[in-house]
This record gives C-alpha cells, structure tokens and sequence, in this order.
DNA sequence: TTAGGTGTTATAGATGACATAGGACAGTTG
DNA sequence: CAACTGTCCTATGTCATCTATAACACCTAA
C-alpha cells in the first residue's frame, strides 16, 4: 500500500489517503475483497495519528469503496450500483462543471479537456459490459 | 449579479462565490472588461462581510479571472493563454484524474463520463478557433 | 479459554481556516 | 472636495483538522 502525504497541501491529510485509495480501486489494483492494512499498521506506514486514519475510513465506507468488519479488518467493497440514480447524476454534472470550468480559466479549449478525461479513462479497470467478447 | 449561497455547504462562501464567477465567465455571462458589483454592494446582495468578498476577489484575481483596481472596481480578465504549459497540464491531469475517479465510484463508467463532460462543454464559450470561418 | 490481532470510542489540546464586526486607509472619479 | 472604489487591520467566535493517549469491543486462531 503505498500511500504517499503531501504535507502542504491544502486538502486533508485524511482526504488525501482516501483519494489515492479511490485511485488504487478504480485502476484496479485494489479489487473487491482485497484487505486494506490495519489502522495501526496505516498509521504507522504514513506517519498519521490512527484517529485520522480512521477518518479515511469512514470516509471511503461513506462512498462505498470499503466494508469495515470490527475485528477483522476492512476490505474493499464490491462495485456499487444500486445508489439513488438522480442523485447520483447529479453529482456527476457536478463534478463534470468543476472540471470543465477549472480547466477553461486555465486556457484549454473543449479538445484539450476532451483528451485529457480519455486520457484518464485509458488507465481505469472499468468492468466488462454485457455482450463484450461475442 | 445573481449569486447564491448554499450555508450547509461544506465549501467557503469565498470559495462558492469564486466558483460562480467563473461559471458566469465561462459560460460568457461575463466577459472580458465586464465591471464587477462593488464590494459593498456584493456584500449587502449577498449578506455576507466585506471582508469575505475580498477573500473572493483575491482569490478570481490569483486565478487571473479578474483585474482589481483600487478606486475604480474589479473587472473580468482577458482570456488567459500565457501561463506556463507544463504547471497547466498538470494541474488539467488532476482534474481530470479527480473527475474520472470520483464518477467511477459512483458507479458511472467511461460512456457516461464522457457524455457529462460534453453535455457541460456545450454550455460553454469558448473563444473561436484561428481560421474559422474561412 | 486465552492471546493478540482487528476496528471503535472517548477525551483533551494545539493549530489554523473561516467568517464576522468595526474601523481606518488609499486610490479614482466626477 | 465628495463620494465612490478597493485595501488593510485588529479583535472575536466558531469550526475543522490533527495529534496524543487511553480504553473498549469484536474476531480469530492457537
């Protein structure tokens, strides 16, 4: 599990360790049922009080991406589906105006930002769609 | 000037504020040479202090989204392209990064991702292209 | 059953971000 | 000059973040 902190960074060192797990999940290299290290064991490997570790984790438990089990660990949780469909449309629109925004008061225009999201998409473990390998 | 605050969100009201100036630039309600509302009067409007506001308006200037001077106002920026290349591409990665991962776990896959970044470029004004209408 | 691992909860304190309040200063415009 | 603009400052209160420390609760395997 490398997990790497950027101390001056703005976001929240527990945010911070939630994003790179999120990463680790949707490349893949984390797959469903794959147990996290223990919260000692992360607090130590990091350097982080185990109460923020902790945070991390409910965070990630939060947004589906772990199951947490008192005594025996968290493990990453299978592919969500099942969630709200407006609310979950809502929130990609969201995210999509953040990007698309940020990116244009950076001075790229609607092909930059086009190829850097499929850029992105390249290295996610997407699961197979119905129908693939006819 | 219609902005409007959202006080259960966990963001800054400096930072909603920034947020939808930019989406009013970029979506060409505002544009280059356009006079911001005065501090005060964003203040009252917006029934948040002063000081809040400049929080605000330093943060569109940091961003180059506006130009502030002393005694006359604060006015939209012309388009920015002279920054440097490499810091923009990276901090577009990120973004893209972010909006890619997040939308994973939400349970969207690359199709979707792809049509919610269109869908926002379209409400988009991007300046014109060189030789466009030929 | 016991030992040692797991996650969980609680308390306390340091630090800094966020926002308000109120006042004062400085440049621009008519 | 008067009235507008942005700017700065100090003080205050609140909240988020992170640390430190300790204890508790659950699970699993020897």
């Amino acid at each position: 599990m490398l997990l790497r902190l950027d101390p001056l960074s703005p976001t929240p060192v527990f945010e911070q360790l939630a994003r790179q797990v999120k990463t680790l999940v949707a490349k893949g290299l984390l797959r469903p049922g794959d147990k996290l290290p223990s919260v000692r064991d992360l607090a130590r490997d990091t350097a982080v009080n185990p109460n923020t570790i902790l945070r991390t984790l409910e965070l990630l438990e939060r947004d589906h991406v772990i199951i947490r089990r008192q005594g025996s660990g968290c493990f990453v949780a299978p592919r969500t589906t099942d969630l709200s469909t407006p609310a979950r449309k809502s929130q990609l629109t969201t995210l999509a105006a953040h990007l698309v925004t940020e990116a244009f008061h950076l001075g790229f225009d609607a092909t930059d930002i086009r190829s850097a999201v499929n850029s992105t998409l390249d290295e996610i473990d997407f699961p197979k769609r119905k129908r693939s390998t006819s």
